[in-house]
DNA sequence: GCTGTCGGATACCAC
DNA sequence: GTGGTATGCGACAGC
């Protein structure tokens, strides 16, 4: 199954990109890639490199090149989910390299693009195969995505008896099924004499899912759980948060939002996952909002006003540096940037590096 | 002067109508209604009556009615305007009763009306009246009112020097006039001998203003000063807050942003103004915010988040209401509403009235 | 008009 | 994925 999961990812054409782009629906390796870079950005060990004067894109064209000699794998991202997911900048394109924690030399690249680049076939082809190679890199590198991937495999073994019900027309079933959490127990609950069991409110089965009949007293057979997927879905009180907007305060309420616990699948000592049934929660916003249609404006209100001061503060930001830059590089120098080159670098100081060659300097800041 | 402002606010024509509801520049009467009722909100003394399922419009057609019997002076105004201003309800139409702070009973009405509601020429002569009446009451009755009257009296006085500059084409001349606060001293700083002083920094003029030079080191002439008077207004810091969006921290940094201070013209006793000069203000803004229009951009964004949460807040407490009010009133009962009448209210319970003709059952909510 | 306080929401970090 | 804390902002009441 998860090497179900995987392999979609290395479809990297023109039409895939578009989709992968949907922030709501990121591909495995792009969530795995994002969740690096932001780990990585954390430790503070994520450089990103800001150029002053110069189109970012006379920059970036040789960070393949030296990825390449360098053997550091990299890969391509829409920059709309990098935006999003990752909280990263709203530059057209830019680049961060992700070191080593104890060597501090290079391991991941990773270029965020505009979505309008025009990419060549042999692009592609390129992209294609650092892909795999990235997400290959990724998987057995990481703490943390070694811990993901431990968790994975915990879950497809609780969940073992319905290990092969992925339907193959959802692409990002691996997602979905995650934030479902329908796997993660999945015993059926029933007694004897057969005369005693409760039916499905469904059907007439009596093959009760136990999960809904132990945690929040529905019966429901395994297979209407299923046709009404929408309303049996388990979502994480983080999940919830985030998409029904519902406070700590209101998830609080055991009698109106009742919830059942799991491991939580990032480390086991951290908190329990606190899991809420989705057509108890989908009711409460309702009430809560008006109409899911009224909570999706509000959504759209908030992420819209989040956008905004990102901006505000990327905008300061850029200023600030621009300011520092400018002064350093004149006019005369980067006319002579104009001529097409691999820039490399030395160090002029802490956090500044300046090509041999065309003396563009860039200021590294960690983020 | 106060009587120009004051009889501008009478004529009340469908033209006048349209010029007072720009949020803008509400006029004297209409800012004074404002503060009255939202003084009277905080006192809890507002009656706010919200109708069931009846449309608002077949109960608000007799208050005009009983105001004229009770001899209770009341006004229209356009609803935009309240919705701004004063924080009040989104509907389309309402009625607000002012009870006298001891008696409890009613002094002033205001009626909010949708922008699109016509008016008879009859009803027009009415209102026109009945603002008139209602102004004369609320200048006499009202304790903050009379503070507010006798600060304006107060400045008046202390701008004796230059109190008829008011240029008859600035409508709202009263409100802009206390903002620039230009009036507050307009003294002339001029030694002897004359050739030591200095210079208007846009003329050659030695009659400096004493205000900008003593406060803010400005060598600037009172004529210079009213040609830029974009430049060289005096802005209270809860203005700049306002439209400027800076916040505290940036307000008290006193080598960036100087300001001088005066008696606070609500009460003596109250904090002080303080009063920042529009070109620093505006200099130190765009730095923040990128551009003017970046600026407009936020305050539009804020202020439509602030719409947002209040049409929210009343969906919820209209809700509340209309399960409470619902059961209570059969259809049966409001259709016999339908016959055109004025509705005689009894008190059948704390906040609950009742027509004694067509039963109309109408809540109260103090707001 | 100014100030302090409170509640909501958000960002960040550690577990 | 969760819980805590820190921060910025809007609302409000008192002066
Ligand atoms: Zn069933
Ligand atoms: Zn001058």
């Amino acid at each position: 199954m998860s090497s179900d999961g995987e392999n979609q990812t290395m479809e990297f054409d023109q039409t895939a990109l578009a989709i992968i782009a949907k922030p709501l629906a990121p591909s495995k390796l792009h969530r795995r890639l994002l969740k690096l870079v932001r780990k990585a950005g954390k430790d503070k060990s994520l450089k990103r490199g800001v150029p002053g004067d110069v189109s970012p894109i006379d920059v970036l064209t040789h960070i393949p090149v030296l990825c390449e000699e360098a053997n550091i794998p990299y890969a391509y991202l829409p920059s709309k989910v990098e935006l999003g997911a990752a909280g990263s900048t709203r530059r057209p394109t830019c680049c961060v390299m992700i070191p080593e924690p104890k060597s501090g030399t290079f391991s991941v690249g990773v270029i965020l693009m505009s979505d309008n680049i025009e990419l060549s076939e042999e692009q592609k082809l390129l992209i294609q195969t650092n892909m795999e190679r990235a997400r290959r890199l990724i998987s057995s590198k990481r703490p943390l995505e070694d811990t993901v991937q431990q968790a994975a495999v915990n879950e497809t073994i609780t969940t073992s008896r319905r290990g092969g019900f992925l339907h193959p027309s959802q692409p990002d079933s691996t997602l979905k099924d995650t934030r479902e959490a329908r796997r993660l127990n999945d015993d059926i609950i029933v007694t004897y004499p057969l005369e005693g069991n409760a039916t499905c409110r469904h059907c007439t089965s009596i093959e009760l899912d136990a999960v809904l009949k132990t945690h929040f007293s529905i019966n429901v057979c395994h297979n209407c759980r299923e046709i009404h997927s929408n309303n049996y879905r388990l979502l994480t009180k983080t999940t919830v948060k985030d998409e029904y907007l519902l406070t700590d305060e209101e998830l609080a309420d055991t009698s109106v939002l009742p919830f059942m616990t799991k491991p939580n699948p990032y480390k086991s000592t951290w908190s329990d996952m606190q899991l809420y049934l989705s057509m108890h929660v989908e009711k409460f916003a309702v009430k809560k909002w008006g109409s899911l249609e009224a909570l999706q404006q509000e959504i759209t209100r908030r992420e819209s006003t989040k956008e905004a001061r990102k901006e505000k503060k990327f905008k300061e930001k850029l200023k600030e540096l621009r300011l520092k830059t400018r002064s350093k590089s004149s006019s005369a120098l980067s006319s002579r940037a104009s001529r097409r080159h691999v820039h490399c670098f030395e160090i002029v100081a802490a956090g500044l590096k300046r090509c041999t060659e065309c003396q563009l300097e860039v200021e590294e800041e960690d983020i």
